[in-house]
RNA sequence: GGGCCAAUGGCGGAAUUGGUAUACGCGCAACACUUAAAAUGUUGUCCGCAACGCGGAUGAGGGUUCGAUUCCCUCUUGGCCCACCA
């Protein structure tokens, strides 16, 4: 068994590959095609965890997979270097945001390259280096003057202890993401990007992008569009119309209320206008305060109960029907979204259900469900009998039971139930059924349940399809008294008490949801679809045909929502990129023209945290601010949001030096759009959709040649502790890296990391140390490997399973398999382990396919084997021989009914007939095969299935 | 509440995409080497039984099929993302 010293051989070639500047990729390299393969850079936190390593040392192999399949591999690496804890770091440890920093990406400069990476750090780059935010001040700037940025009055997320704003993606369950502080809405002057002008566009893209469908779906959520209607309600003194958008015009005649957002114009001005008829202002405007100040958190936690203030004087018209409906202030409409205003329909909408029950107010059904009996469907050409009818739910006067309704000449078990005459009312059909068939006369309360349904069947004994109108009720008898009944009646069925938690026997109906519900004391409203009713011309029609007709009619117009929001990207923070923006003395704003960029980060400030933004003490801005532009024009003192430094740095890599433009159209050409991208699933609906914006920005104005960025994605799994928990320090199960490679190595890390699991399924992974001990192994067994070259002579059995391997292995790393592709390198060892027997040239195809898994050793084996040879990460790929992989014989599954009976081997190529005669001479599987036989199936090489039931 | 995804031995996970379920690794057990332990090696390791055989098993139940871990339906559990989005 041969040392291996990890140690003594990363310190050899770890060096030796940078003096020999192996991993610089050139623009453009002869015979090979460009691959640029992308990792998502990392914050310069201090160190790096075992994450960051399943993070860039995962792909690496990939990287160096493409790179020795002849591809001229670009695998850059940086930093996104602006943000929150350099600030920090200042203000609890009074240390400078930029040596801080710098500090920190020295470090981890040293921990990636100890990972056997092949970044070509010629290409480095930092965002908050002023050569870098030149160009992110330059985008900036290109869309302030598009329109695309503008600053505008919103309501903000506020986190009182950074004392900054936040996006609302770095909003997590109504806290800080950053610090865990309770967020409080503040309005607030603010820079914003217009995300929202290229919604359509983002969505519509992503069609056509391979990428994991799952990732597609989670951004068309986040997008969010949603085909409507805007209907305007008019208020009763026709000053103040009210707006609003709904998914469900088809409900329009349920319309009981309108409810206002806090933050509703209508709101505003009423209040501060004295020709308001809003007769409680007071009330409301205590309301509005209270809820706009309200926290995320408190908005949340109050989701139960709803709340809410009428507004008095002012009613509005329901334009399908001219009914007069009250309008409310409540903050379970939204103000950012729609026009800040819902008409609400209790009875087909949960919240405005729960709101109505609340205040008292009318709830009108307008659709039906429609119900269709499983058991007893309508048959097709059958008459259909349109029908009201009523069932009956009739409780026990002192037990917990109900009536029960056995049918004698069906197989029904059924509520009382029967039909409503013409002229009747439901109420009157109720009392004359239950008389009608059990006799009780003594009847309590008579209580509605639920909605009414269209129920649709086929009744045998009349030969006719009925639809029915349903209506289900509940009465609790007051006495067991009762009248004889008709013989007739007795015929028909029987009348049984069967306890309360029996009602799922009833058939059919006690399927339907809302009879469920009703045994469960829940209620709800009706949100599917159906057939509409109380909705004058439209009754009858389905409700999903009728929102255009609605909207139509009540002169509305058909519109198009996205849950999308404007991105917020003002920071009233000292360590990011600042905007380039200088206000004029009547206080407009004006960007700073390109001579002037980059608009430099002042280096004369205070970061005690004040609310304020910490560059408006600087004299040095100010100073410059006058200088270029005059007396009395002002800096901007905001910073943007690190998000925008990380949606373009893919584009800076590519050309890291330029200085004329973010980078040439030409290098474009060469390397955009990323072959390959892998990242983070938290990055899905934020640095993955703003790079996407931003890229088609950038197009529009010709600066980039590609309208995406990315032309494949995957998503990497997280790994968790040797506890299967998330690894935190409090909870003490943190791996670290460091020292991990100090006692096995960086290639066993890298390897066991590879084998943990599916690299493109965005699982989670616990950390195994007896796992990695397994990868150690594996390795130490390679190094033996050597001893056995032309020691056994030559087996034909070793080339063969070499080749299978080979070709296992490129195609799952082409699927990002690593884990599957280690086994077959296992596999084969095995094999060779127990043979003995490798040739020099065997020995030598193998350390080639080690070689972006284990760089190291790979490397260290072959300078011994190959005297004088180049690196081995500069050879190409082995390709496997399709001949050598062939078998002479093969074996051959036999199934009889689907069950496996045995094998046969047959010379490769057999024929059915053959394969057929060789069963016939296999006694002990020829014995499962009755005399009677069919051939199912036959596999040629793999697998002939036989039946024998005579019933097929 | 909505969306997406998953569930296979004691554990991480394989399975040619509808064709021999449990590859590979870990763990465990026995044995060898050793004074002993570690390391290493060899063998075994889904479950049941009247055990060289047969039956059962891929979260549960049903369906399609000669054949289902794989496709379809219902349910259960778990994960991720979103969430009073009208």
């Amino acid at each position: 068994m041969k040392e291996y010293d990890h140690k003594e051989i990363e310190k050899k070639w770890k060096n030796k590959w940078i003096e020999d500047k192996l991993y610089e990729t050139p623009q453009k390299k002869e015979g090979a095609e460009n691959f640029y393969t992308l990792v998502e850079f990392p914050y310069p936190s201090g160190n790096l965890h075992i994450g960051h390593w399943y993070a860039f040392a995962i792909p690496d192999i990939y990287a160096r997979f493409m790179r020795m399949q002849g591809k001229n591999v670009l695998y850059p690496i940086g930093f996104d270097s602006f943000g929150l804890p350099a600030e920090n770091a200042a203000i609890k440890h009074g240390l400078d945001p930029k040596k801080w920093t710098y500090g920190n990406i020295d470090y981890m400069k040293m921990q990636l390259q100890s990972m056997g990476t092949m970044f070509d750090w010629s290409r480095e780059l930092r965002t908050s280096d002023p050569k870098y935010y030149k160009w992110t001040q330059w985008i900036f700037t290109k869309m302030f003057e598009k329109g695309l940025a503008y600053k505008a009055e919103t309501t903000v997320n506020w986190c009182s202890s950074c004392k900054t704003v936040l996006a609302n993606e770095q909003v997590v369950d109504g806290k800080c993401e950053r610090c865990g502080t309770e967020i409080e809405k503040r309005k607030q002057k603010q820079w914003m990007l217009k995300i929202t002008d290229y919604a359509e566009r983002l969505l519509n893209d992503l069609d056509d992008l391979d990428w994991p469908e799952q990732i597609k779906e989670q951004q068309r959520n986040w997008i969010g569009r949603s085909e409507g209607s805007l209907i305007n309600f008019i208020t009763e003194d026709t000053i103040e119309n009210i707006s609003v958008f709904t998914t469900r015009a088809d409900t329009l005649f349920g319309v009981t209320y309108l409810v206002v957002a806090p933050e509703h114009e209508l709101i505003d001005s009423a209040l501060s206008e004295n020709k308001s008829r809003i007769k409680n202002k007071e009330e409301v405007r205590k309301y509005v305060q209270k809820s706009i100040k309200k926290s995320e958190l408190e908005r949340q936690a109050n989701q139960k109960e709803k709340t809410g203030v009428l507004l008095e004087g002012i009613t509005a018209i329901n334009p399908a029907n001219n009914m007069e409906i009250p309008v409310f202030v409540s903050d379970y409409v939204l103000g950012g979204y729609g026009t800040g205003a819902v008409m609400a329909v209790p009875a087909h909408d949960q919240r405005d259900f729960e709101f109505a029950e609340k205040f008292n107010l009318p709830v009108v059904q307008v659709i039906a469900p429609i119900f269709v009996d499983k058991d007893n469907p309508p048959l097709e050409g059958k008459d259909i009998s349109p029908r009201r009818n009523v069932q009956v739910i009739v409780k026990h006067p002192t037990e917990d039971r109900i009536i029960q309704i056995q049918w004698k000449q069906q197989p029904w078990k059924t509520f009382v139930i029967g039909g409503v005459e013409e002229g009747e009312s439901y109420e009157d059909a109720v009392l004359r059924e239950v008389q009608e068939e059990t006799g009780y006369k003594n009847v309590g309360k008579i209580e509605r349940i639920g909605w009414q349904m269209e129920s649709r069947f086929y009744v045998a004994h009349k030969d006719v399809n009925r639809k029915a109108f349903s209506q289900v009720f509940y009465i609790e008898l007051r006495d067991l008294e009762k009248d004889e009944i008709t013989q007739e009646e007795k015929g028909l069925h029987d009348v049984v008490w069967v306890p309360i938690d029996n009602f799922r026997d009833f058939n059919p109906v006690s399927e339907l949801p809302h009879i469920q519900e009703f045994f469960s004391v829940e209620r709800h409203a009706y949100t599917g679809e159906g057939i509409l009713i109380n909705s004058g011309e439209f009754d009858g029609s389905l409700s999903t045909e009728v929102q255009k007709s609605i909207t139509e009619k009540v002169n509305g117009n058909l519109k198009t929502t996205f849950k999308l929001r404007d991105w917020s990207i003002g920071r009233q923070r000292y360590w990011g990129t600042p905007i380039p923006i200088v206000f004029d003395p009547d206080g407009k704003p004006h960007a700073v023209p390109e001579e002037h960029l980059p608009w430099i980060l002042p280096e004369d400030v205070d970061f005690t945290p004040t609310g304020k933004a910490p560059l408006d003490k600087s004299e040095m801005l100010k100073k410059n601010t006058e200088d270029i532009f005059g007396k009395g024009w002002t800096p901007e003192v905001e910073t943007m949001d690190t998000f925008i430094d990380s949606s373009w740095y893919f584009l800076r890599y590519i050309d890291v030096h330029n200085k004329e433009s973010i980078s040439s159209l030409e290098a474009q050409k060469a390397w955009m759009p990323v072959g390959q991208y892998f990242g983070g699933s938290e990055h899905t609906t934020l640095h993955l959709l703003y790079s996407r914006f931003l890229q088609k920005v950038l197009f529009d104005i010709g600066a980039v040649a590609e309208m995406e960025p990315f032309r494949k994605r995957i998503n990497r799994g997280l790994i968790m502790g040797p506890d299967g928990q998330k690894m935190s320090k409090s909870k003490g199960n943190v791996v670290d890296p460091d020292a991990m490679v100090e006692k096995v190595g960086a290639d066993v890390v890298r390897m066991y990391l590879a084998f943990i699991g599916p690299y493109g399924e965005a699982g989670s992974y616990p950390w195994d140390m007896g796992g990695i001990a397994g990868i150690r192994r594996f390795l130490e067994r390679l190094c033996g490997l050597e001893a056995y070259i032309e020691k056994e002579g030559v087996s034909e059995r070793v080339e063969k399973e070499l080749h299978k391997m080979l070709k296992k292995v490129t195609s799952d790393m082409s699927e990002f398999k690593f884990n599957t592709a280690i086994s077959a390198m296992m596999i084969f060892l095995n094999h060779v382990e127990k043979t003995k027997s490798l040739t020099k040239e065997q020995y030598q195809m193998t350390l080639k396919i080690l070689a972006p898994f284990a760089p190291y050793l790979a490397e260290e084996l072959w300078s011994k084997v190959v005297a004088g040879s180049e690196s081995i990460h500069v050879q190409s790929w082995p390709k496997y021989d399709h001949e050598k992989i062939m078998d002479a014989e093969t074996t051959i599954a036999v199934q009889v009914d689907g069950k496996m009976r045995g094998t046969i081997r047959v010379p490769v190529g057999s024929t059915e007939g053959d394969v057929v005669q060789k069963i016939k001479e296999t006694e002990e599987i020829f014995r499962w095969i009755s005399a009677s036989y069919e051939l199912k199936k036959f596999i040629p090489d793999r697998l002939v299935s036989f039946a024998t039931d005579t019933k097929v």
